[in-house]
DNA sequence: TGATGTGAACCCATTCACAGCC
DNA sequence: GGCTGTGAATGGGTTCACATCA
């Protein structure tokens, strides 16, 4: 109920920074050095203006007539969203989406490692995923303090989710990003942000629908993500 | 650019009914017959007025006074979103990725099927992927026509996922579910929606850092899709 | 001159509050 | 009386356009 002391950046300009990210990323590895707002929007498909509000959000990084410096403003925006560390995480479920997760090479190229991957089932224990070994999920607690974890991952049935994150909760998890199609019920200061794979592809189709009827391009769209 | 006779359910609305509706069906597979915009606002973790608004833009389906009846509107939310049809869907790439959401029980139990799975990699091709044999991606357009698909999902690496792109809508699929973190070059008419597991950890990791400096809570968020 | 940074206007989404119907 | 459906108000995000400064 007391969300007083509002972030910085708004939520949709937050949900852009990473996409600028990247793009500054593969701008320095073309040995781009500067870049205007114009370059970037083009880039990552907005318009001019937006971008320029969205990196006016950091701070004034810009140079006037002149346009930003890749190099630091790839550095701004790493700081900002944390992304100057690696992260520890850890993945609930070593079914098909963990072990996708767990092998995923964009994680790894992004800031982040799996320290840990736990499961239920007897079968999935003692097998190599990701590089990691996956224990049970009695173990979780354990990793979690062990590698000082502070984001978890739900990749379990969605009739273990809840389960699932009332274990990170309790093993001292912040925030949980939960791939099970459950809306989670967590304490007060605990973030989730959900990705529904099965409902992005219904409003997919609701596109596709609109496509054959009319021939209606939709605008951009979102997904979904809550936190409490 | 022209983008005259707009869709009518307004896109925020949109991606909230997907979530109603997985809440319906659990509601009906519970022998519950009526539901009231309070319950499902609070099984959907959002408020009353919004549920009230978002079903109102399907039509005039409540009761005054008693509430909705859970069959008839899980019905229409079907209608609306197509999903009284199984859509075909082929998968480009059959990495880790790929593989995930071809194995993914959730995909095929809410009304899509994958009736392809292509990679340009020959050792993959051959093997059997959620039940689909992968081929080579030369067979593309070919598996496309055959089985009228119109929803293509990208799990190709970032380097070839515009290549995939190119090859989709080159074979005649007018959606595109796309897993690479890329900005794809669609034409004009061609619906793309963008997930990236990646983007959604670096907010998260945001939230994280913005939990540990002040104890402030993140509000609601979202993902970025583009369409073209 | 050229591109940033930003008030102001606009537009969409959320919320309120109540009229309307069971 | 209770709950839906919806105009009206609010608030946030996007876009415009221009002052500002290298």
């Amino acid at each position: 109920m007391s969300d007083s002391p509002r972030r910085r950046i708004p939520e949709a300009a937050l949900g852009r920074l990473p996409v600028y990210l990247r793009i500054l990323v593969d701008l320095a590895s073309d040995s781009v050095t500067r870049v205007s707002s114009e370059q970037l929007a083009e880039l990552a498909a907005v318009n001019a203006a937006k971008v320029r509000k969205d990196l006016s959000y950091l701070g004034t990084y810009g140079t006037r007539g002149v346009g930003y410096d890749v190099q630091f403003l790839t550095y701004q925006i790493q700081r900002e969203l944390g992304l100057n560390q690696s992260w520890p995480i850890v993945i609930v479920g070593a079914g098909n989406l963990g072990q996708a997760l767990a092998n995923f090479s964009g994680i790894s190229e992004r800031g982040f490692h799996i320290v840990g991957v736990v499961d239920k089932d007897s079968s999935k224990i003692g097998s190599l995923v990701g590089g990691v070994r996956v224990t049970h999920a009695d173990e979780l607690a354990q990793i979690v303090q062990a590698k000082s974890v502070s984001i978890g991952i739900i990749a379990t049935p969605a009739q273990h989710a809840q389960e699932a994150a009332d274990s990170l909760v309790r093993a001292g998890v912040g925030s949980i990003m939960n791939f099970a199609p459950t809306v989670l019920n967590v304490p007060e200061g605990v973030n989730v942000r959900k990705v529904d794979l099965a409902l992005e592809l219904q409003i997919l189709s609701y596109y596709e629908q609109c496509r054959n009827t009319s021939n209606v391009t939709p605008a951009d769209t979102a997904t979904g993500a809550v936190s409490a």
